[in-house]
DNA sequence: CAGAATCCATTCGGATACTG
DNA sequence: CAGTATCCGAATGGATTCTG
């Protein structure tokens, strides 16, 4: 992804020594990256145990495809726990698994935070 | 930047009723979910007032054009300031408003938590 | 219901110039 | 030094359709 020739990629000669806030790019914060991935865990979080439609509805707008994309990522990224019940409706349960409670606990604060910020960031000239 | 044609994007009615932690789509949260977004916001935090330079190379591997559109972003958003010393060699610095430092106060953590995270995923099978 | 598959428009992000 | 402008490939995200 990023070049690594031979050289260290820590720091050879670090402008500041504390500037080691960015993971390696490729890791969680890629996934969390992308566009509804931090709100999908919030989401799941706060529903529980939460069906994929349940998910759907919360998001309003989101397409299947952008929705499961995302939550396969999450799942392969050992954040989301997917139960399906072999059920003749089919349901399945997608719940934050102890790294995604960690996480959670990470972005609620987090959103949190955005939400009322974006709240006072109305009457602002935006073009 | 985003999508303002003229239709709400705002939900009129909630589906349910428990699930309000996502953000109306378009405010903080989509500005942090671009790339580099996050770990600027923390790169700048870390190193104080930040040149231009000292940020890209920090990041060693970002094209200028990406860096330059993610710190204006930020700097409308509020969350960093911009200040431009007409000196001969033109000098930027960048620095976290107030803000931003509540900002980076909510990342700090979460990066770590990523970067911890992430180097025990090394194993992983990725195509 | 839960999602996979497909197709497509948009956008993002990177590289490469080129300025003040 | 600190960007901006442009171009382009890649990836994203959305709508739709179909299936177990």
């Amino acid at each position: 992804m990023t070049e690594t020739p031979d050289s260290v990629t820590e720091a050879p000669e670090t402008p500041n020594s504390e500037v080691d806030c960015l993971c390696p790019l490729g890791g969680v914060m890629d996934l969390l990256s992308r566009r509804y991935a931090m709100q999908l865990v919030c989401v799941v979080g706060a529903i529980g145990p939460a069906r994929y439609g349940d998910v759907e509805a919360a998001f309003d707008g989101v397409s299947s495809s952008t929705l499961s994309a995302r939550l396969d990522e999450l799942v392969e990224a050992g954040i989301l726990a997917r139960e399906q019940y072999a059920e003749i409706p089919p349901r399945v349960e997608y719940e934050l698994t102890d790294t995604g409670e960690e996480l959670r606990d990470h972005l609620s604060p987090l959103i949190r935070w955005a939400e009322e910020l974006d709240e006072g960031t109305i009457s602002r000239t935006q073009e």
